[in-house]
DNA sequence: TCTGGCACTCAATGGCACGGAGTGCCAGTC
DNA sequence: GACTGGCACTCCGTGCCATTGAGTGCCAGA
């Protein structure tokens, strides 16, 4: 159905739409790139292209645009990610080093994928569930009331306080917290309710209420997505692409405001490492239906998720590798500094 | 100078322009507002105002408009004080009463914010610097690595994990963290640094230089403004005003995502529990110069700061109740939490 | 000190003609 | 059968012009 030369045809329409953002013609086309064939012929291509639901003109008598899924088409089969240049790769590198801390890094890493790009950055902060639990403190604040830390090995630190039922002395609190250390060291945060009920088990008959009580709470209060955290940056981009959403960017904004949204956007990507591109409507959120989305899982075991958004008409394969290229810098910088 | 008519004159300008967005003229005024004089009276009055620079002309034939300083003499002299009808209390009051941790406190209120208002919430988080120590934690997670938990009384929960260049065995560990929790206990963190050096001079005399710096990087990395923290939303609201940006509203956004910049703004604001008005160019931020930022401290001894951005044209008397009865609210919320 | 009247300015609006880019279609050529 | 050149047609964007209307400044008079 779609030739060789179509294909072609699609992607000098998507590559002269996105640098330039006005409709392309025939005339244009056949000048701009060595397609070897008359404006007519393209025309003809073009007449087709469109039948297919790839193209379409805003009005008679005008140019021609991608849609959605000429889009599709283009990332699937016609681009060819862009990888970065050394110098942006050394940037990026010396730019993630000066990291001091985890905050550091998130922080870092999506003003440096906003600037880029020049989209709005989306990361994640390293999911607790994914990964390994460096040291877990239990701390007796009194009696009854105990705060528990949990440090995963992505540096992130997690606490909660809590109050029990009966009274726990600093020895058996001790023997808990060492305990349960033995027991989770290393695991990953979804083996945690496994290793929590050995511990309980453990520990003598008349405190193992309390403790499978402590237990419950930690693992549930931790495991939840409640508080999964995303950081954005780059937002005032969207201003300048303001052109390229019909009506307003207001929506956007309101979209990317739903941050509980972009969670669940970022979570649905494809496999680990690999990097995702959700098209227009593709994307189940009303807000960002003229937008597209290019995430990536970082970190081991897909730690966390990052991602660009900015309007359907991106340079999707610069976009690519920027985001590949990124996500593997924090990736490396999170693995030495744990 | 300005007899009482002029200022009237001013005040209805003021209010007409806000509600329409359209330059305002002679005759409309006298027509909309029960002035008692002819339009050629207010053109008179008109006139002498923008000599005194608080009104200005688009171009000649057209309306007048407001100027910072003439908004500034609005909401000094002239504007009443919007209060919030009951039902609107109610509604915050209820709304603020559902949430469950700090965390939570924060999102519903700089939600709320943006929603009443209409415009770009800010909140800060409370400020450790100004509020008590409820408690401090101190645990060992290896010999020479602790980690030290800071809890304030306004929920707020610190740690930091530190490296030592002595051992410090598990009882001298229990000891400094009795004796530091009877010195600081319901001190400010400003304090803290005359309490710290009292515990340091109690300990024995080897592991003085271990504890000082305990102490000191305690106090530094707390007291420090680095961990200051504040929230957004409502950046959509923005783009409802668009038109109120000359240009764009790019600028705008960018400088809203320089939170260190917005931290200073709020710290600027003048005496607690007043709400502070500061208007355009008045703020040191070029990027902010044809917004205006309504703000107010909350909380106990000025805890916390939370105000609201919008474009200069905004209703003040509605921005100002608002803002300081969500201050109000926030205030007993965390009094009670506490 | 206020008012009515008057001449003037200038943004906004709508109508109109025109050029240009683009399209679809068709007949002719390789 | 595939490609090309030509042609008629559509329609957006632009510039131009006249008109309108809101608003102003100023002046003479009450």
């Amino acid at each position: 159905m779609l030739d060789e030369r179509k294909l072609s045809v699609l992607r000098a329409i998507v590559e002269d739409y996105v640098s330039t953002r006005e409709p392309v013609g025939s005339k244009a086309l056949a000048e701009r790139h060595a397609l070897g064939v008359s404006p007519a012929t393209i025309r003809n291509d073009m007449a087709l292209l469109e039948d297919e639901g790839y193209i379409t003109q805003p009005h008679t008598s005008a140019g021609r645009v991608p849609t959605d899924t000429g889009y599709r088409l283009f990332v699937d089969r016609l681009a060819t990610i862009k990888p970065l240049s050394a110098a942006e790769r050394r940037a990026i590198g010396t730019f993630l080093e000066g990291a001091i801390d985890l905050d550091d890094i998130v922080l870092r890493t999506v003003r440096l994928l906003a600037q880029v790009t020049g989209q709005v950055a989306v990361v994640q902060y390293p999911s607790l569930t994914r990964s390994q639990v460096r040291h877990v403190e239990i701390v007796a604040m009194s009696p009854r009331r105990l705060m528990v830390v949990v440090i995963s090995t992505t540096g992130r630190v997690e606490q909660r306080i809590l109050d029990i039922a009966i009274d726990l002395d600093d020895e058996t609190v001790a023997e808990l917290r060492n305990r349960i250390n033995e027991a989770v060291d290393g695991k990953l945060l979804s083996e945690m309710p496994d290793a929590a009920a050995t511990v309980a088990d453990s520990m003598p008959i008349e405190v193992r209420p309390a403790v499978a009580a402590i237990l419950a709470t930690m693992v549930e209060s931790l495991a939840g997505e409640g508080e999964e955290r995303v950081v954005l940056a780059g937002t005032a981009n969207l201003a300048l692409f303001g052109t390229d959403f019909p009506g307003s960017i207001q929506p956007v904004l309101e979209a990317l405001e739903e941050h509980v949204v972009l969670l669940r956007l970022l979570g649905e990507a494809t496999a680990p490492s690999q990097v995702s591109v959700r098209i227009g409507r593709e994307l189940p959120v009303e807000g960002l239906s003229t937008t597209s989305l290019v995430s990536s899982t970082y970190g081991t075991a897909g730690a966390g998720h990052l991602g660009v958004i900015g309007p359907t008409r991106m340079d999707y394969p610069g976009t690519i590798g920027a985001v590949r290229a990124v996500a593997q810098y924090v990736g490396r910088i999170l693995e030495e500094s744990s």
